[in-house]
DNA sequence: CCGGGAAACGTGCATATACACGCTTCGTGA
DNA sequence: TCACGAAGCGTGTATATGCACGTTTCCCGG
């Protein structure tokens, strides 16, 4: 008898809210990228490469904070059209080294501008700023 | 010569730090549904039933702004394990209606004192409201 | 120099997500 | 009533994600 059948709406999951946020975000970058033929988390590996340079994939997922197995698999259909390319590592038998190649490189140039007409329309409608902070105090959450 | 090689670095892209704010949150909401054998997908899904009772399969996607056939991808393995099943539409026999199960309803009653759990120590690290009003602003970005 | 723990990877498996097509069923206007 | 557009779904295909396991290679202490 303390509240009636259709009283409070459930507390929303805070997990959910940000899947279905990210789902609609990703939705339109990966639009926006379409004419490229990249998604959005290709492109992000790619413009990753190209700061980095040459890099083992582990490290490569520890920078984007991806699961090692997951950065590995991503690099695949890149690696299939040419865009990076796997390289055993020279001092460290054991390491894999994705290395962007010049296809690679002028992918990005030329996904810029499509990426930056996402990020510019996305930009408008929440403050950047947030987002950094929010995935900055989350990024580590798994205490 | 404009600015030096390692000058700025690039701006980050909105979708890739909400990408992986939400990797982060999701391992830790999953890490903590694990004894239940849940995932906080599942767990969205059948609260979601819970709260609405038996609905199609498109609406029902609509609710969770999720995909029509990725929400019929997710209820497959719900409807396996009996958490969840599917009748075919009385009045529209096009329609299928996902039902919960009275095992569904238990597993949902099982599951919530962990889900609290990952929910109170996300909720510490971020305004709850925030998560909110992102999503908010966001779910229906695909203008 | 060698034996064993640790580091870097790959694979198998299961989900999650979305787009392009194609099929079946509904409802409606002519 | 009947052809036809629309609505509700399923399937095929491709990526994204992460866990559990097993393998190879390093490196270091004895």
């Amino acid at each position: 008898m303390a509240d009636s059948p259709e009283s409070a709406p459930p507390e929303p999951c805070t997990c959910s809210a940000l899947r279905r946020a990210t789902r609609a975000v990703t939705t339109v970058y990966d639009a926006a990228l379409r004419p490229v033929g990249l998604r959005v988390t290709q492109f992000a590996i790619l413009r990753l490469l190209e700061r980095l340079g040459p890099t083992p994939v582990t490290r490569l997922a520890a920078e984007a904070a991806l699961e090692r197995t997951t950065m590995g698999r991503n690099l695949e259909p890149l690696e299939r059209r040419g865009l990076v390319r796997i390289a055993a590592g020279q001092a460290d038998a054991r390491e894999r080294v994705a290395v962007l190649t010049e296809a690679g490189r002028d992918a990005v140039a030329t996904a810029m501008p499509y990426w930056r007409d996402a990020q510019t329309r996305i930009n408008a409608r929440v403050e950047p700023g947030s987002v950094a902070a929010l995935a900055q105090a989350l990024t580590s959450a798994a205490s």
